[in-house]
RNA sequence: GGCCCCGUAGCUCAGCUGGAUAGAGCAACGCCCUUCUAAGGCGAAGGUCAAAGGUUCGAAUCCUUUCGGGGUCACCA
């Protein structure tokens, strides 16, 4: 509509102006609420052409747009403003034509090119948390936008499987794990611990042993006793101990923790987890039967929170088989001089000229790093999926810097796709006692939080739902669909780009802005349908009045294919839910005030049922997006 | 300190490619279930859009500065 209205304006435009108009003050809006009619002109720019007063102005270009497009019932113009009321029998049309389209506002499938999106990538040496939380639920959901939107989609994840962190578990379960009466170590089977969180017990443990280590070595400078350390240590640590002098506290604070990583780094816990590094990177058989057997366990723990959580991948990469390539990328770059080697047998890039600094990408000792492993990762990538055009890497945006250093080392590498590359940067995730901090124990843990919001939807859903004749097996898959819907909704509705405040108590509300409102007004539609027994198939006659209600349900629907395409390109889910919340708003607000069922004129009633079940349809299309299911009952 | 992000109602968030009187939810207050699921609806209340300048017919939205919060600048990942 507001397409043909802009080529009438456009193709007539020195009839009415006089002149040739650029395309781009042609601008339309939503009319306000409170005014009359459905789409709004802005007549300002027009203004200063006609050399007359807005109302004039909009006066002529109404009565013109009136004049020429049957579809335009009336206009009236309010300071500046062309407001054009839609004839009813448009809407009716629209809504003919979204009640024949099963897949309404979806693009056809692998339209448009293929897209990988990465997301979750954790580490494999503790559990999922609140903040994977939101990377997968946002990266699912992405995914999701862009097949909807008509791309064809690989979901992906890298999984960082190997470096220090993996081997700090590892030693700590081979030195601290305690012996059963069979002589075993602690494993999933014996302890019946979900396996990531086995291995994470143990790199907690680490960090509890490492830091009392650091903890009494600090002790032992501060007594004078410097037995046993790199005079070179002793004299960095009493550089340190007499800068503290006269500072304020913040100072002092940054002083001790330098301090306490110079002890840390004195440890024999850490010496020995280097050691198993490069006892893993040399492949030591023993070594690697410990990492695949603590790997394993995670994995296993892993695939068992997905699944509650219903996200999925359909490639996996670990880092440990892309470091390799990796490196063979830095010493190809090395050659073409990309990168330059120091002294010390280090390689970097100097980014200075790109504004950024140098950056590492492989240590002197050889080994891999972070970037090395990515680079590598990418290209993997790229070779392993011909048609790929780009990759979405939703990731936190404390590694802002590290994807912008990435994707312009890949530029500079000459390769033709990193220019397609995106960082899917979002936000942490906060309590409301602050920043989520694993060594301190403030973190939440995926599984948990999952049982907790289920467990809440099965209570207030006995309390107040519509459970009569549904078996155990129903109920269940119900109380789960709540929870989760309710918990996913909550994460995904604000703008990913910000930082968010996780309220436990807020994300179990089933009122207001919240999942299970949402799921809640489908089951509601789906009654009255069920009810009604009425065939939706047979096209609604034009000749029916509307009412105003009507007309701003038939509107945002309408609006549905427009709002995919805007959150698939923006890469947020919030669009959706902002937009599906709005429409569910609107039709509870119609649901109360106008009869359906109990209307008595025939042809009203089918309307408005064609309407409902259109509006039940898309709350389940637009609820998909986010990997929300919604119930038939509750 | 350099660079990046953020600041909208008591709280959590929309609105940001400039357009009419800045919107929701929660909390607090009043009303509506012998009409279809009240997990709902209606009403009232709540704002110096961090502050100050600038651009413009018009600024929450764009620019500059200041203040406040966060992130990042590792031979960690």
């Amino acid at each position: 509509m507001e397409q043909s209205i802009k080529q009438l304006i456009l193709a007539h435009s020195t009839e009415l102006f006089g002149q040739e108009i650029d395309a781009s003050i042609i601008q339309f809006q939503k009319t306000r609420k409170d005014v009359e009619g459905d789409l709004t002109l802005v007549i300002f720019p027009f203004v200063k052409m006609l050399k007359c007063s807005p109302i004039e102005a909009g006066s002529k270009i109404g009565q013109f747009i009136v004049d020429h497009i049957s579809a335009i019932d009336k206009f009236e113009v309010v300071s500046g403003f062309l407001n054009l009321t839609i004839a009813t029998s448009f809407w009716l049309d629209q809504l003919n034509v979204i009640n024949k389209d099963v897949t309404f506002g979806y693009v056809a499938e692998n339209s448009k090119p293929t897209v990988m999106v990465e997301y979750s990538s954790p580490n494999t040496n503790k559990p999922l948390h609140l903040g994977h939380l939101r990377n997968n639920f946002l990266g699912f959901s992405v995914a999701e936008l862009l097949k909807a939107n008509g791309h064809k989609v690989v979901k992906t994840q890298v999984i960082n499987d190997r470096g220090i962190h993996i081997c700090k578990s590892m030693l700590a379960w081979d030195k601290f794990s305690p012996l059963n009466e069979k002589g075993e170590r602690e494993t999933p089977e014996n302890t019946g611990l979900k396996g990531d969180k086995l291995v994470g017990k143990y790199y907690v443990e680490f960090d509890k042993q490492f830091n009392a280590e650091a903890k009494q070595i600090i002790e032992s400078w501060d007594n004078g006793n410097y037995d046993n350390f790199h005079p070179e240590t002793i004299e960095e640590y009493n550089r340190l101990t007499s800068a503290k002098e006269g500072k304020d506290e913040k100072a002092v604070k940054g002083l001790d923790d330098k301090i306490k990583d110079l002890a840390k780094n004195q440890t024999t816990l850490l010496r020995e987890a280097k050691e198993m590094l490069v006892k893993w990177e040399a492949k030591d058989p023993q070594t690697y039967l410990l990492w695949t057997t603590m790997n394993s366990w995670v994995y296993k723990g892993f695939d068992v929170t997905y699944k509650s959580m219903g996200v999925d991948f359909d490639q996996l990469y670990y880092e440990s088989e892309t470091y390799l390539l990796g490196k063979d990328i830095v010493l190809e770059g090395l050659q073409k001089g990309v990168f330059f080697k120091k002294d010390d047998g280090s390689v970097w890039i100097d980014l200075t000229a790109d504004g950024l600094d140098e950056k590492l990408v492989l240590r002197s000792d050889g080994t891999a790093v972070y970037m090395t492993q990515d680079i590598g990762t990418a290209v993997d990538r790229f070779n392993d999926f011909s048609d790929l055009n780009s990759i979405i890497y939703t990731v936190g945006n404390e590694q802002d810097y590290h994807f912008k250093v990435l994707f312009l080392i890949l530029e500079k590498m000459g390769y033709s796709w990193a220019k397609q590359c995106a960082h899917l940067s979002y936000g942490m995730v906060d309590l409301p006692s602050g920043k989520m901090k694993s060594r301190e124990g403030t973190v939440v843990d995926a599984d948990d939080l999952m049982q907790e919001v289920i467990e809440s939807a099965a209570e207030m859903t006995k309390e107040r739902g519509h459970l009569d004749g549904m078996s155990e097996e129903e109920r269940t898959s119900l109380f789960n669909l709540i929870g989760m819907g309710g918990l996913k909704y909550y994460l995904l509705k604000v703008d990913p780009k910000k930082r968010m405040l996780f309220n436990p108590e807020e994300s179990i509300e089933l009122n207001g802005n919240t999942g299970p409102f949402i799921q809640y007004t489908h089951a509601r539609i789906k009654s009255l349908l069920a009810k009604s027994g009425i065939s939706l198939e047979t096209p609604i006659q034009s000749s029916i009045e509307l009412l105003s209600e009507e007309v701003e349900i038939i509107k945002l629907l309408n609006e549905f294919p427009s709002v995919i395409e805007e959150a698939a390109t923006q890469l947020s889910p919030a669009v959706i839910a902002n937009y599906t919340y709005e429409l569910v708003k609107t039709y509870n607000h119609f649901y109360q005030a106008i009869p359906i069922l109990i209307e008595e004129d025939e042809a009203k009633k089918e309307m408005r049922l064609v309407l409902s079940a259109n509006v039940a349809k898309v709350i389940r299309l637009a609820m998909r997006l986010l990997g929300v299911a919604v119930p038939e009952r509750m």
